[in-house]
DNA sequence: TCCTCACTAGATAGATCGTTCTAGCGGACC
DNA sequence: GGTCCGCTAGAACGATCTATCTAGTGAGGA
């Protein structure tokens, strides 16, 4: 099955990457354990015998997968959202403002997935803790690169980028407990006062 | 059941407490979804049938109990902790430092289990979900007054509250699925230095 | 034309889920 | 001494879980 294309013209998108998407999405608002093969066949529109084809390990390779993928894609996003901001502290605040934005355009429901699914599997899946620890660290290892091009000292510009990511995932979760974004940008902004001090000490 | 006392002389644990325990243990772990009753009945050394005994209301109910004491219980243990330390700034790095050593000493396993049912149940059941942001606001609530009895200005105290749970429960995310605790130690600090900088220059 | 094979499609199995049910124990009170 | 009743104890139920299985479909190559 192909799908028909979301708009006219448009290539199809392939059942394999529909089950990705579907998974993620649910993966990111139930949980691992609490969302089930079935559901994801439904909201990808896709046979459940084309689950177990594309992903013969189950949902264990399913899960490896998404994580890998969502890592991958959230990656690109922020290095989009900074390289289009005007300087590296306008682009730590971008990063904040953006994820706040979209925690509350979907009404709460979508944030990170990778932590969602990191604080279920750490003590009860090695292969997918392993797979979520990977994206992390590439995820911190991009931010240290941009602090230290931006002329921190390679050591603090990997304290920063790894209080950042915290940040980033401890605002996700209060985002979503309280309905309500203010946690993101606050500590959007004291993570960016943060690295505009660094960077004032260091001219 | 009450159970033979841990130490002679010493009163028995009751059963209703020890599900509860047994409840934030696993559901820390292994998350909500993927922790079962039946697990939970024989960690706690309950007969299945007293947990619905004390619990009519179900998974639900336990969940609601185990997040209202695990909050209050964890919120007075920080309390604790700050108590002790010589000033504000260096009770912030001995929360920071606590939770690392506690994560640490029981090999990446125990963190916030508030956080892990928090992303579980946000945008899947109401009841709970209220329930964790109740216990994410009255932590913010405990250290702003912390931070403003100290001298710092009650909103720019709020911010630094907001941004210390931010950082700790990121700082538990990254912790536990890297298996390095430098997140929490280095977060940490970061949320000292700005909350000394603010006692700096409000002097 | 026929064969191949990637993929679709869903029934089915066995285990486990949350919940409900009845039965029994044992101390407190009349 | 007899009667409650809080609590223990676990069997049973229907639903749902992951995983496996067989059958069917359809485009592309020999």
């Amino acid at each position: 099955m192909t799908s028909a294309p979301v708009q006219p013209g448009a290539p199809p998108v392939p059942t394999r990457q529909r089950i990705v998407y579907a998974s993620a999405e649910l993966f990111g608002r139930r949980g691992y354990a609490g969302t089930g093969l079935k559901q994801i066949s439904e909201n990808a529109q896709a046979p459940f015998g084309s689950l177990y084809h594309h992903f013969p390990g189950g949902k264990e390779e399913l899960g490896e997968t998404v994580i890998e993928q969502a890592g991958d894609f959230f990656g690109l996003v922020v290095q989009g959202v900074m390289d289009e901001a005007p300087g590296i502290v306008a682009a730590v605040r971008a990063v904040f403002d953006g994820a706040a934005e979209t925690v509350r355009a979907t009404d709460y429901q979508d944030a990170c997935p990778i932590a969602a699914i990191a604080l279920e599997v750490a003590s009860t899946n090695e292969r997918l803790r392993a797979a979520t620890a990977t994206v992390f660290t590439s995820w911190i290892t991009a931010a240290t690169d941009r602090f230290a091009a931006a002329g921190i000292p390679h050591a603090r510009a990997a304290e920063l980028a790894i209080s950042m990511i915290a940040a980033l995932e401890g605002g996700f979760v209060l985002a979503r407990a309280t309905r309500d974004t203010t946690a993101l940008t606050v500590a959007g902004g004291l993570i960016a006062t943060a690295v505009e001090r660094e960077l004032a000490s260091t001219d």
